[in-house]
DNA sequence: CCTACCGATCGGTAGG
DNA sequence: CCTACCGATCGGTAGG
């Protein structure tokens, strides 16, 4: 059912690469790791990659164009601020859960991305976390959410959407809409009845 | 104010292991960044301690220790099930906030732990995580508690509880109980009003 | 705790 | 995409 796509080298490059990074680490995952579950020499990797760091910088900035990408959606959102939290939580986890291995390299290993790319990075990162606490800043304003600190509230929230990466699973009976929809419900209304 | 303890040298090496361990990631730290930080050679470590990994499971299995012990007060809670949530946050942000530094290691590096050792902590932590779904499962028999998939709560509630190991600064103006007790409060509660 | 050193492995290049 | 190879660095040991 699926359209067979015909993958460049590259591309298998990137995808084993991703795999193994988030397996073993980028730092424990050697060029002949990669190369051998290829079937190829690692020398032979540089016909089409520049480094080893080069594909973790693809893997980062890829998935952060993404989540940038998913925002306008959000942006679209015409309701009341928790259903623009809500929003904003099902756009997220929709991009999380789309690629499970690249979003945990995402998450775990952007560290070892040197300057400039390290910096961009985390201006990124602060970027799309200002996002969320603007929804919250307005919400709390408005009277709709409960008064309190908004970037803790925000590490909060994020935490249980970047969560999803470990444990999604495609293969499951969870769509990656209502996972971010209970996600988004649990933080808005809570444990409690 | 503070009463001076005389560290031994393994002491200070496990340390600083933390702390690079934290840094640069366990993969990426080497012994000669370990004993360059203590001001020793490298070939010197090996008197005090066995190997590198024997530091990183210091680390890991003192911490599920100190879970675990954590979890004796829990056991202490007397009230309702969401009575019991907020003790088990609390105790649980204690342990985190009292060492943020083996926190992140215990975290994000336990995947370099080889045999036995891994699969010891991955059955400590499952058991340490069905405690939280007892809780959630008890709460939603006696009615307390929305119905919901329990793993899926247990992971949400977790990772934002994990989380703050990122973000948590001693110097700050949130006491550890604080801290769990607010977390708790959003888990339970809900942002919206 | 040091000097001296080990074999293994690392990311990457030259040249075909 | 391969063979052949580079200098650097790795975790760790021997012997003092």
């Amino acid at each position: 059912m699926e359209t067979v796509v015909k993958k460049t080298r590259k591309q298998q490059i990137e995808e084993k690469a991703t795999k193994l990074f988030r397996q073993k680490g980028y730092a424990a995952t050697s060029m002949r790791d990669l190369a051998q579950v290829l079937g190829i020499e690692a020398a032979s990797l540089y016909s089409h990659i520049k480094s080893k760091e080069e594909i973790l910088q693809k893997i980062c900035f890829r998935m952060a164009d993404e989540f940038f990408d998913a925002w306008k959606e959000v942006e679209m959102e015409s309701g009341n601020h928790a259903a623009k939290m809500e929003k904003a939580a099902i756009c997220y986890v929709k991009v999380i859960t789309k690629n499970t291995d690249a979003s945990a390299v995402f998450f775990h290993e952007w560290r070892h991305l040197s300057e400039p790319y390290l910096s961009e990075f985390l201006a990124m990162k602060n970027d799309y976390e200002g996002r969320f606490i603007k929804i919250l800043r307005d919400g709390m304003q408005s009277g709709e959410f409960h008064e309190a600190d908004e970037k803790f509230m925000m590490l909060t929230i994020l935490s249980s959407l970047n969560w999803t990466h470990n444990w999604y699973k495609p293969s499951g009976n969870l769509s990656p809409e209502e996972v971010g929809s209970k996600l988004a419900n649990l933080i808005l209304n809570g444990l409690k009845k």
